[in-house]
DNA sequence: TTGACAGGCAAGTGGGCACTTGCCTATCAT
DNA sequence: ATGATAGGCAAGTGCCCACTTGCCTGTCAA
């Protein structure tokens, strides 16, 4: 999961499901270049979309030919809990 | 600070000064050997520690020819704002 | 049914990063 | 002063990872 979030392209899908959840890879591929200047591949995105989905952070579900992804912060509870801010 | 958590060997220093703060370089090799079997050299994770403290999450006190290391758990905090839990 | 659309598979490449190696500086005790 | 201790600097190496490239599969509309 660490690793997944050491990308920026990476925490910049999650932004972008975060702003609109459920999004295809097509969607995310036209607003990661609109939104955000990232002018990567469709299959860039993908590869990227695959290791947060191992690392849990983003679930699929497909329809027909349409693979919707949504986020999924609850693996980031690990972090507050490993290392808990001491007040 | 994400590349920073990125990897085992720092998230382990970041463990071991959660464990007990303060400590020096040689202490924390010393210790991540014993207790968590990382045989690294003392320039690797002197090599770490200047990437935690890089990304704020180690904070740094000199007295003498000691350097002790302090956990600073606080740019976590970007984590949780960033993609908050829908509850 | 055939073309367009959404996505998948896999090999190859280049750059960054973890780690080593070798040597140097600074502080302290004896 | 001199050896021991705590740490720093910098070049070199090997490997992993992000990205590309090329081609293939599956779904839907006309």
């Amino acid at each position: 999961m660490f690793k997944a979030l050491a990308d920026p392209t990476r925490r910049t899908i999650l932004d972008e499901l975060t702003d609109r959840d459920g999004q295809t890879l097509f969607e995310l591929c036209a607003r990661l270049l609109m939104k955000h200047g990232i002018d990567s591949t469709r299959q860039a995105i993908s590869q990227h979309l695959d290791v947060l989905e191992g690392a849990g952070l983003v679930r699929v579900k497909r329809d027909g030919r349409y693979k919707f992804h949504y986020l999924d912060t609850s693996p980031l509870k690990e972090i507050a809990d490993r290392w808990p801010s001491r007040d």
